[in-house]
DNA sequence: TTCCTCGATGGAATCGTTACCAGAATCTAA
DNA sequence: TTAGATTCTGGTAACGATTCCATCGAGGAA
């Protein structure tokens, strides 16, 4: 034996036609007693398994998933990504994971692999909410799409969005009722939900305390340490240093760290931090971290859920995962 | 328009055979100037895309990779999982992703499915070397097959092996050097390579220095924080007391340290650390902490080359990568 | 006994693509 | 001018599965 079996093999061992084994194997119920033990005999004997390939041509579903993000290796979206793929494997759909890169074209060309690799939905973090490519990349994908924290006007997408805006608030006012006047903050560019919901509730928070928004301290294009440790030194160098840092996202916080690093700036006493989101092993290395928790579990399941609502023919929808403000020692004590 | 364009839909527009659109889609030579001019423009304007899932039918190749580990939120392995993707991604393979959750049936499952969905290759990280599943469930993968640090006989498989010893080797001298005799190691189970390779490493360190390796202090059984939480603790209460521990993973080090935090240990001064495997944000929140680095894009960009040079005809074989001990204040000045 | 219905089965078409084979058209050489 | 080689093109059969349709036989009713 070289090849798989097929379907005509268990045929052909069972001695009846490829139909009747097709309509036993998927249990059609009008099959006698007798041909139902011949071929399901034949079939065990010879080991079949079905062509998931051939099935999907047929039957124009392939019960996989395309997920694509910016980059699996941010933590967050390793969580996500694993609670996704293991609620659609519960529900029968595999997961094809692609990174973006961080760049809007490799973004599109991935759109368009799974299109054409057939997938029966797609869940995505989109690079940016407003690039050229989007709209129609993603309208010509006729695939059910959920998004993480993304918000694109006129896809008729299912959206897993993340309210920032009441955690960064609440950690803002705390900042603020602390004394903290000159607040930084370093995150991922402003064409996201992400930032800019993070940003209201920043903005939120310096409005009803009645303080000026210190414009000259947000600085927002890009989610990598890169990004943050250029900006977080610039700032550290003005006069009046900032005395607090929001920093957004993973990647956002490394950068900003290494730079409290570099100027010997020890968090919680030289200078306050905020992180947006946490990282492996905050909980023993991060202690005194104080930051916006998200669940990232929860963020996964529930695209899971979307895309299965819609795969079972229910409208699109939105969810809504909160975010919760814990404060610790590295933003207090500094004024 | 409802469904997608077909090279049918190609064939009618231009005015010629499907066999013909055919032959120009895919670069024959034989095809007349004209022939192409005009199936390119009906192509074209149709926005013809060719199915990947009718082509793989017909040619057997899906241009698919399956990828399964234990748990794509283990930092180490999202690092892996990104480079290999991206590296496949440059060659025009997908990857497919899937979580083994720590359990051999799953794990089991998981190949059984991609062999149904025809996957050209899969990369794997098992979960055990023994367990009764694997020989059968692998051999009867026809495609190539790359282990992630293991080590099954009888496979033909490529693999990309870490050569942990010599890193815990080095790592071990250090502490035995700097005095200490009671080093606790905690880390997986031993029906792994990654286990029994740290342990000959931490071995061979005892024994050319002559002295007894603490067998009552090594503890391997599971990668997770938990089981490593347990162990700590119970060390801990000992008499003596160990005054050194290598933990073993990601995971590992976080129950360690756990139970360090929980009896008010200082890193350094109370105990001394060596962590195997570096985490996000190491190099801000982590910076006293000795370190075994392996790096994990090297480890994922060689998977994909050795499953592309077994693709490309070539005989499977292995790859090594190195690791390097670093020593730093937390394996420092405690004795 | 005859007609009709219904259950069970086989054969053929189909999903979208590629590859083989045969035939038509063009061209070269005798 | 014609035989033969050379392009080029169209039709058709796969790949492995499902599903519709027609047929066959058995059983029930008149």
């Amino acid at each position: 034996m070289e090849g798989p079996v097929t379907i005509r093999d268990v045929a052909a061992r069972a001695g009846v036609a490829l139909s009747s084994v097709s309509r036993v194997l998927s249990g059609h119920p009008d099959v006698s007693a007798s041909m139902r033990a011949k071929v399901e005999a034949a079939a065990a004997e010879l080991g079949y398994e079905p062509d998931l390939l051939a099935q999907s041509l047929r039957s124009g579903a392939t019960r996989t998933i395309g997920f694509i993000i910016r980059d699996i290796a941010n933590p967050l979206f390793a969580v996500v990504a694993r609670a996704c793929e293991q609620e659609l494997r519960r529900n029968g759909y595999s997961l094809i994971l692609m990174n973006s890169d961080g760049s809007v074209e490799t973004e599109s060309k991935n759109f368009a692999l799974l299109r054409r690799r057939r997938v029966d939905g797609v869940i995505a973090s989109l690079v940016a909410e407003d690039s050229p490519y989007v709209k129609k990349t993603i309208l010509s994908l006729r695939a059910p799409l959920v998004l993480l924290d993304r918000d694109v006007k006129g896809l008729n997408a299912s959206a897993v969005i993340t309210d920032h805006a009441i955690g960064v608030k609440a950690a803002t006012k705390h900042l603020l009722n602390n004394g903290h006047r000159e607040i930084a903050f370093i995150s991922g560019a402003a064409n996201v939900y992400t930032t800019r919901n993070r940003i209201k509730g920043f903005s939120e928070a310096f409005a009803e305390a009645g303080v000026a928004l210190p414009e000259k301290l947000i600085a927002l294009g890009g989610f990598d340490a890169e990004y943050a440790l250029i900006h977080a030194r610039h700032f550290l160098l003005k006069n009046p240093r900032p005395t607090a840092f929001v920093a957004g996202g993973i990647g956002s916080t490394a950068g900003v760290v290494r730079a409290f690093n570099e100027m010997n700036l020890k968090i919680g006493k030289d200078v306050a931090l905020v992180a947006l989101d946490e990282w492996p092993l905050f909980d023993v290395f991060a202690t005194e971290v104080s930051s916006v928790y998200r669940d990232p579990e929860a963020i996964g399941s529930e695209a899971a859920h979307l895309i299965l609502e819609v795969l079972n023919g229910n409208e699109p929808r939105e969810s809504v995962i909160d975010t919760k403000f814990t404060a610790r020692a590295s933003s207090q004590g500094v004024i």
